[in-house]
DNA sequence: CCGGTTCAGTACTGGACCGTACAGTACTCG
DNA sequence: CGAGTACTGTACGGTCCAGTACTGAACCGG
């Protein structure tokens, strides 16, 4: 049973990548239903939360009946985690990719201060954050669910870092020992105090560009001072 | 109005933390009734979240009628807030001491470590934990208190590492220019990837012990890496 | 021990919302 | 163009729950 959920939320999750991706290409009807229905649903849960979004909402700003909304999605739930692992691929990609080119940087300081920023301003958009909220949110609801975003989205790129600083390490630009931890210690320094802000506030816009750059800056001083060869 | 609202807060806050630290003293019947809902509803709230808990049900595990909840406290927001700032003030306060001893520290590194692994034990207590994530989960629908919650918990324990950080300074233990940004980063450094992993994996005890020590020792090596004369 | 207050128990109101049913309409594809 | 499918609109059943109303009983100060 529990089985069964997961290959379902799989499922969902990829049609919804998919669908996100293509946008509006040459779809029949039912397909841009769909479409509209997934994204009129993931602006609500995102801005109303799951408990605040209801399915009679969804179909009205969808432009679409109820019923619909049900011949695509079992119920709230199967909808609620399409959009949540289809937001998640979304959103992931683009950093991971940023990680594997520091592979191969000529000047590694300029280039994970670089890093760092581009990592602090994708975890600290708005939607990211909202996501995140939801699915701490309902953790107690849907377990499997928060489980597999953690997996898919900070420890997947931790290890990607990890992946990266290995590998610079070979380059003989860092010295670390345990690149699992550096890579969760370089990425709490960046994010940690940020994030855990915004968590509680998510409303308070208080935190500038300027003071991010340079408490991102403030914290790759200290990885370098302590993993610089 | 928010004002109003807001000393409503506040007196529930000290009523709540005023009945707590007096257990079941010499107090009337009604002073009885009123800790017994607010225990019950601490246990109920944390347990099954602020949706999740009816007041039907605090009512009946504090067996009391649930005209007695209303007569105490106005509606479900009320006694909600009233709990959450209290436990607050009952789980803050021990480990602030603590900061404040590491000032007159003979030996910085082992303190520095036995400071660190207590503040990562204190934040990963499930209760701490639970209370977390109800606040951010309710972040949207009571934005005032999930900002008092993280003014007076996280900021005023990193304001408390800062002051210590710079004294630490005055005597020649750290070379720290800004004990502010230090004291985030050290406290990210011990508690962002565990605290941030929790928040997603509540149920799960996979952190042991050992792990948590390893990784606190690594982070604070990291610290003193950076901010050692 | 007595008069007023407080409380338990319970029933009720009003409303939100999930999921379904159904009858009629629009679309798609052979 | 016609058969079958998908969609609309609306209404409904069932459930849950916050907050109120009311009655009789327990408590407490004087």
């Amino acid at each position: 049973m529990a089985a069964e959920s997961w290959s379902e939320h799989r499922r969902a999750a990829i049609d919804a990548a998919a669908t996100e991706l293509c946008e509006q290409a040459t779809d029949s009807r039912s397909e841009r239903k769909r479409t509209g229905i997934l994204t009129a649903a993931t602006e609500l849960f995102l801005r109303n939360g799951y408990q605040g979004t209801s399915m009679d909402e969804i179909a009205s700003v969808a432009s679409v009946s109820k019923q619909t909304v049900y011949k695509n999605f079992a119920d709230k739930q199967t909808l609620f985690t399409a959009i949540v692992l289809g937001t998640l691929d979304r959103f992931g990609e683009p950093f991971l990719a940023a990680v594997d080119r520091l592979k191969d940087t000529e000047n590694l300081e300029t280039d994970l201060v670089e890093l760092a920023r581009g990592y602090l301003a994708a975890i600290m958009r708005p939607q990211v954050l909202r996501l995140r909220r939801l699915i701490i949110a309902e953790a107690d609801r849907l377990p499997e669910l928060a489980r597999t975003y953690y997996e898919r989205a900070p420890e997947r790129t931790i290890a990607a870092l990890a992946d990266c600083f290995a590998q610079l390490a070979t380059r003989g630009l860092l010295s670390v020992d345990d690149p699992l931890a550096a890579a969760g210690q370089f990425a709490f320094l960046v994010l940690g105090q940020p994030l855990d802000r915004a968590l509680f506030c998510l409303s308070d816009k208080g935190f500038r560009e300027a003071d991010h750059n340079a408490h991102t800056d403030a914290g790759v001083r200290v990885f370098l001072a302590a993993y610089r060869p």
